[in-house]
DNA sequence: TGTACATCAGTGAACGCGCGTTCACTGATGTAC
DNA sequence: TGTACATCAGTGAACGCGCGTTCACTGATGTAC
């Protein structure tokens, strides 16, 4: 038995490569054809191997798609953080969204699109997307409170919340939260699905114009 | 040869039952597995018939699924047009639209929901899509405009406009069915995809205040 | 520095499965005289 | 009303395919003395 070693082997090393490579090829696949196309069978032959190789680097299927998942929201939670961290306001983050899904519109869908009816996320994924939500909050509250009234739906929230931990912001917060990401994803999810094609407008325009209704009202 | 009849015959009676018997087994399926799980063979042997025997009735298995999908749109169309028949206004619309997707999330999803990269709808399809917008811009053109500045989305729409023939509708109107499409789109697919469970309030309401923000401001 | 051993990445064969689709056929149903 | 014929729904066998996954193996890589 060695000695405990925290140290990366270069065994380590190669291995962490592979999966990431094995990872890219997948994620390629799936901008192709979707992600219930993907096969790993496939992505091995893709890479020169064969398909049970790819045993030595993920349990199953379904691991490998959990972890792209994960990936996926590890992302965009990565692209709110860095851009807050350079001080980013809501429109900041709308604008980081909204590059973020287009630079790979397959990679949003696996995240926000329509979900495989009997499939339930593990807990890992759970958890990271509550993130998502935490860093969005976050930009919610500093937003200078311009408020006129309390809405019906801000009464609602303040009696049934039962945010995730050690969230707990003031219903307006919450409300402009929802808003924010129900509109932009409204306008966002069309637009990559293609249902703004051939109507001859500019869904930046429309992205904008809905970004505005979330500010300045 | 025979006379050309256009009463229909029992066989041409059977045939319109049976078609109409694997498309409901078909949307069992869907709802169940998703559309992309959907197989001609597990359709039949459902049925109590063999695989082969579908293709008396349809040519491929994509032939099915585009008749699925023309019958969401086809439906949801009807939806719409009923709502207006009776009188609705906008807010009717809307809630017809959420009972209509609620009634089968899955049908919702093989519109609205994520696309497969490769697949391009066949004209007909993109026909009765264009149906439903015009129905729902003919409700927006009946609402009474309350309108106080012309937005810069509206300057936008004015100049960048293709509208599929025949709906020559002013901006504001355009911008008005565009906003409604997208905001509700927004809340509705986020609900059905199961995003909003676990945080405890009632997306109903989420809904109620997003059409709200569309009828008055 | 060199040898002996352990680790482990990748292969190839195999299993069982279900898929879409074709084809020649049978038997029931409907039609024409 | 009864017989001859045409139509056509459905079967069963078959084709070729790709899938996820297992298993025993080989050979290269890294480790320990």
């Amino acid at each position: 038995m060695s000695v405990a070693r925290n140290a990366e082997s270069p065994r380590d090393r190669y291995r962490a490569q592979v999966r990431a490579e094995i990872k890219e090829h997948a994620w390629k696949q799936i901008a192709d054809a979707g992600a219930s196309a993907l096969s790993l069978n496939a992505v091995a032959k893709q890479m020169g191997m064969t398909g049970p190789a790819l045993y030595r680097y993920f349990g199953s299927r379904d691991e490998l798609i959990t972890e792209l998942v994960t990936d996926a929201y590890r992302s965009l939670a990565d692209t709110f953080r860095a851009a807050a961290a350079e001080g980013a306001d809501l429109a900041g983050l709308a604008h980081a969204m909204r590059r973020w899904a287009l630079e790979d519109p397959q990679r949003y869908f696996l995240i926000y699109g329509t979900p495989v009816p009997g499939y339930h996320a593990p807990d890992d994924v759970t958890t990271i997307a509550a993130e998502v939500m935490a860093t969005l909050l976050d930009a919610c509250a500093a937003v200078p409170s311009a408020e006129s009234e309390e809405t019906a739906f801000d009464a609602h929230l303040e009696q049934h919340r039962q945010w995730d931990g050690g969230h707990p912001a003031p219903a307006p917060v919450l409300r402009r939260a929802l808003t924010f990401w129900s509109r932009l994803h409204g306008t966002l999810s069309l637009e990559l699905a293609g249902h703004f094609a051939g109507m001859g407008f500019d869904p930046t325009e429309l992205f904008a114009a809905e970004l505005d209704s979330l500010l300045h009202r």
